[in-house]
DNA sequence: TACTTGACATAAG
DNA sequence: ACTTATGCCAAGT
């Protein structure tokens, strides 16, 4: 019954992903209310035939391409990144490091 | 029902 | 930073 609106919500949450950003599997999943299914949100996209969709703007939760190194669709998806802007290197875009940025200003220089 | 598969995640080594 | 092992969940056989 609630299998159109489960996937509906993936999808919203995929269109909410901002020009320029990207974020992961289970990311979404999260924000589409329905933690711990990645996995689903990977199934939709297999079969997402919207090219009007952001679908590009979800990796792995390492960065990472999540489509067969080299395969067409991980060329385009690379394009697709690159054309906004995103810097892909290796089939990976750069990963944020919190841990790194809070630490730094807790335990930077003067402090 | 049992087993396999997949555009995943996370912890360990 | 890279690889392996486990856990996960929905669909397909």
């Amino acid at each position: 019954m609630d299998e159109l609106s489960a996937e509906a919500r993936i999808l919203a949450a995929i269109r909410a992903i901002p020009r320029g950003q990207v974020a992961g599997y289970g990311e979404v999943a999260r924000r589409a209310g329905l933690p711990g299914r990645a996995r689903l949100v990977a199934r939709i996209l297999s079969g997402n035939a919207d090219t009007a969709l952001p679908w590009h703007r979800v990796l792995r939760s390492d960065g990472r391409i999540a489509l067969p190194e080299n395969s067409r669709g991980w060329h385009e998806q690379v394009q697709r990144l690159r054309a906004e802007g995103v810097r892909v290197e290796r089939g990976r875009v750069r990963v944020a490091k919190p841990a790194a940025d809070l630490d730094a200003a807790l335990w930077g220089p003067r402090r």
